[in-house]
DNA sequence: GCCGTTTTCGGCCCGACTGTTTTCAGTCG
């Protein structure tokens, strides 16, 4: 069993054991275990018990459980604690205002197991009988119901992307020779995907064998010579396909899509007396191959310049490829800094210096370190004191490192009424505010709006975090009327971060390129609480160049020194004035 | 569940918000 196998039975013992009313430190100790595993870089498989034990908040008895897990890839607690429970329960604790206690209650009393139970119940006025729900509870409890419809089925793009690279590697290994590479909403870098496309260029009569026999398949859904759909552990669907080395391009441009792009594209082609299919680009007249083996010619010969995948939606993309306009999409590698972290101060794993050297590992040349403020005080939030006595030694750490420059900033919460969580003469003595909502998600469009303006009024605060406050596949933006938040972003020269965590990749592609449009600057920032964290780099990126972003839309692209100039606070007057 | 080691037992981040109450329980971060 892999790491994320084990995590993600470490994380229902949590569950079951929270809905059994389980002593809480207990159920913290296995979340934080899982936690851990899953975020290792090395396989648990590899490592002894002893390392094991000696990993932070894993103990004889986990160790132990580990162990089970990795010898027999079964555990008999866990089979015990499911016993329990009908299997369907854990997916009532996924819903918005449900949590372990109104689930056992939902079960215990009214029998509730699934989630069309808990829909039938709260249609019929059944909830509202139980004690402590009453009409509102039922209506929320519905409008969750259908959030979560419309989530399931979809998946995180670098949960997607983990599985893609897995079953790459498995195939790779058995066939070096063959390329084989993700399409589809994956390759286009789409913030969510349905399920995991591959396409595999040449012949190989052994590979549809060797991707129905990968360790993950849970199901086959279809095998064929040509192309084979599997259901993977964790309902990830992935499907491959096989082409000859002469159709690779028309394979790749055909399945990356998207849908509204390859429209317009066989369009094109159409006027030319060309059709455009997954085998080739052909002359209608005699059928003859025009171009087929890379993509780059396909475009070529309809006129076009190469369109990245990430741009491949129809937004545009086409006229700007046929005008030789497509912008110089921002890379990874454009990227000097990283604006958005955390350490042990608050609710980090690793303190400042660890942090410090795992960015410069990952190629940056900057960081700001950015705690949390007191207002989140499940975070260890920092008040004014502990800000700047951190903020010293943030400085003191930086100047001791040679090849990373530190910034001393903070994350600061936007209060409910929009005021700084903290004292304005505190913030002004840091290097870099970000200011961010973590509370009363619930205020209508108004109070969130006039919240966040307020926020950027504020001359001491240089970026929005996480603008629209939503987590893919959790929870829905808060409502917020974000035109009016980029104009005032663009007259006061605040800056809008896209945060490359997977699950909030926030701002999202199309309010990024909203905001360009606007005249706002964007940062890209990983929000890392770990060491680790500073390969999301990638996603945010990701982001971005779908919001065809350059990079001198993205003010951590500069050099430290020009970087500081462009802050908000340095700043003498508005740019638009 | 883990952890420490002047402790092998007794700690282990807690405040805001909501909807339901009539003094609070559950959820969230």
């Amino acid at each position: 069993m892999d790491n994320l196998g084990v995590a993600r039975i470490f994380t229902n013992i949590g569950d079951l054991l929270e809905i059994k009313g389980a002593n809480p430190f207990k159920i913290r100790a296995y979340r934080n275990a899982a936690d851990i595993v899953g975020h290792m870089a090395e396989p648990i498989a590899d490592l002894g018990d002893a390392e094991v034990r000696a990993l932070p908040g894993i103990g004889k008895d986990l160790t132990a459980k580990i162990r089970e897990l990795i010898d027999t890839a079964a555990l008999a607690y866990y089979d015990e604690l499911r016993q329990e429970f009908p299997p369907t329960i854990l997916e009532m604790l996924r819903l918005q205002g449900v949590g372990p206690k109104t689930v056992a209650v939902l079960y215990g009393e009214l029998g509730i197991e699934t989630l069309d139970d808990l829909e039938t119940a709260a249609t019929e006025g059944r909830l509202r009988t139980l004690k402590g729900m009453g009409p509102k509870k039922e209506q929320l409890l519905l409008r969750s119901l259908a959030e979560h419809r419309r989530r399931v089925g979809r998946h995180l793009i670098g949960h997607a992307d983990q599985v893609a690279s897995r079953v790459i590697d498995y195939l790779r290994a058995d066939a070096p020779e063959t390329a084989i590479f993700p399409v589809g909403s994956l390759r286009r870098g789409c913030e969510t995907c349905g399920d995991v496309d591959l396409l595999a260029i040449g012949t190989n009569d052994q590979l549809m064998a060797r991707f129905t026999s990968f360790p993950e398949v849970e199901r086959i859904l279809g095998q064929g010579p040509t192309r084979s759909s599997v259901l993977l552990r964790g309902d990830v669907q992935a499907d491959l396909r096989l082409v000859p080395s002469e159709s690779a391009g028309a394979a790749a441009q055909y399945f990356t899509g998207s849908k509204a792009h390859n429209i317009a594209v066989r369009d094109r082609a159409l006027q030319r007396g060309l059709k455009l299919n997954e085998y080739g680009l052909f002359r209608v007249a005699d059928d003859h191959r025009v171009a087929g083996a890379f993509e780059a010619e396909i475009y070529a010969a309809l006129g076009l310049a190469y369109v990245p995948p990430e741009l491949r939606e129809n937004r545009g993309e086409i006229r700007a490829a046929a005008a030789g306009d497509l912008p110089r999409l921002i890379e990874r590698t454009d990227l000097r800094g990283d604006l958005h972290s955390h350490t042990t101060a608050t609710d980090g794993t690793a303190d400042v210096e660890t942090m410090a050297r795992a960015a410069r590992d990952a190629g940056l040349e900057y960081l700001a370190i950015t705690d949390h403020s007191q207002a989140l005080a499940m975070a260890n939030g920092l008040d004014e004191h502990r800000a700047l006595a951190h903020a010293r030694h943030i400085r003191e750490v930086g100047e001791r490192l040679d090849g990373i420059a530190l910034l001393a900033g903070i994350e600061c919460d936007i209060r409910a009424d929009g005021t700084l969580d903290l004292a304005e003469d505190c913030l002004a003595e840091l290097d870099l505010v970000i200011a961010s909502v973590h509370s009363a998600f619930g205020q209508d469009e108004a109070q969130m709006t006039d919240r966040i303006l307020c926020a950027i009024e504020s001359p001491v605060v240089d970026v929005v975090g996480h603008p629209t406050g939503r987590l893919l596949l959790r929870r829905d933006p808060y409502k917020l009327d974000i035109e009016q938040v980029l104009q005032a972003a663009a007259r006061t020269g605040v800056a809008m971060e896209i945060n490359s965590q997977v699950h909030r990749l926030d701002l999202s592609d199309m309010h990024a390129r909203l905001a360009l449009a606007r005249g706002v600057k964007l940062v890209i920032s990983t929000d890392a609480h770990a060491p680790a964290g500073f390969d999301l780099l990638r996603w945010g990126v990701t982001v971005a160049r779908r919001a065809w972003a350059e990079p001198i839309d993205v003010l951590n692209t500069q050099p430290l020194e020009a970087f500081r100039a462009s802050l908000r606070r340095h700043r003498t007057h508005s740019p638009s004035a």
